[in-house]
DNA sequence: AATGGTTCCTGGACGC
DNA sequence: TGCGTCCAGGAACCAT
């Protein structure tokens, strides 16, 4: 389940792997990997054929590359996105995988890029133009416009941040969901702050003092600052970076996925509560109201 | 306008 | 053993 920790693990090893390099050929086998472009698979291979790549750059879950052409090409993981980088090695594995959506091989012959995805909820897209958005002040592919700086964005203004966050009806774990406040967290990274702050996810965001919602947005950072340093979070083999290894940072959570575990602070057994039809985890004793 | 619910997808886990 | 059912979840989309 890539999160901002994973997409910046696989942002990383995409940089070292592509940029930089020309495309020869775009091979897409699933059209729903490339659903948002209107004018089809077609247009879409084509595009891209003999376009240079820039910098690999991050906002949130959602990643991109500039092109030569003036275009950017946007990548979303979804649930179960890979980006793999495989020369003639684990090529031939790679083409056998029943997941493999769309690839895109280079002029020099080298490493070709591999997008799998199980689940085919990521996709990739094309942008025409970048875009300043609300809040920032760097330019990003205008069909993500409406997601916000994350914690890591030099654009970044927690100030901001929580006064939005305050103002709102809704659930807090909503709010920390919600990518046009602070993009990049999850639904694991959302449990773990609010163990880390001590805030029961039901909560409704405005009842919370400015300070509490502005420890529980520094404890999100200090999450994803720490699984970053691990390279992510890993349950199966459903996230693995560009090289197809897992990260280390599961041995780490406090909360999510531990139903009956022992509270790391207090020794209650963590619950597991359904919200918005998918699993929240709060130790029942200091995580109340 | 803001908020909550529905939908897309696949395969592993589980119950009978 | 085999079949049916549930579950995982990001975010676009729709309903209220």
């Amino acid at each position: 389940m890539p999160e901002l920790p994973e997409v910046e693990s696989v942002r990383i090893g995409s940089q070292d792997w592509f940029s930089g390099r020309r495309i020869r050929t775009v091979r897409v086998f699933n059209s729903r990997s490339v659903r948002h472009h209107e004018q089809g698979v077609g247009d879409f291979e084509d595009r891209l054929a003999g376009v240079r790549l820039g910098d690999f750059v991050r906002r949130g879950k959602f990643m991109w590359v500039p092109l030569d052409s003036g275009d950017l090409l946007t990548f979303h993981l979804g649930m179960s996105g890979q980006i793999r980088a495989s020369g003639s090695g684990g090529r031939a594995e790679l083409e056998k995988n029943p997941h493999l959506r769309v690839t895109i091989e280079f002029d020099d012959q080298r490493e070709v890029l591999h997008f799998v995805d199980q689940r085919t909820f990521g996709y990739l897209r094309i942008d025409t133009a970048a875009v300043l958005s609300e809040t920032g002040e760097l330019p990003i592919p205008e069909s993500l416009a409406h997601i916000a700086p994350d914690p890591f964005d030099p654009d970044f203004d927690l100030d901001m941040v929580v006064a939005k966050a305050k103002s709102k009806r809704s659930p807090i774990k909503s709010v920390l969901l919600d990518q046009s406040v602070v993009s990049g967290i999850g639904n694991i990274y959302a449990d773990e702050a609010l163990w880390r702050a001590q805030i029961r996810w039901s909560t409704e965001a405005s009842r919370l003092s400015v300070g509490r919602i502005r420890a529980l947005y520094q404890a999100a950072t200090e999450v994803m600052t720490e699984a970053i340093a691990v390279g992510g979070t890993s349950f199966d083999a459903l996230y693995v970076n560009v090289n197809g290894e897992s990260g280390y940072f599961e041995r780490s959570l406090h909360s999510y996925g531990r139903e009956g575990e022992p509270c790391d602070r207090c020794g209650s057994l963590i619950i597991r509560e359904r919200f918005a039809n998918r699993s929240s985890f709060r130790c029942p004793d200091c995580q109340r109201r």
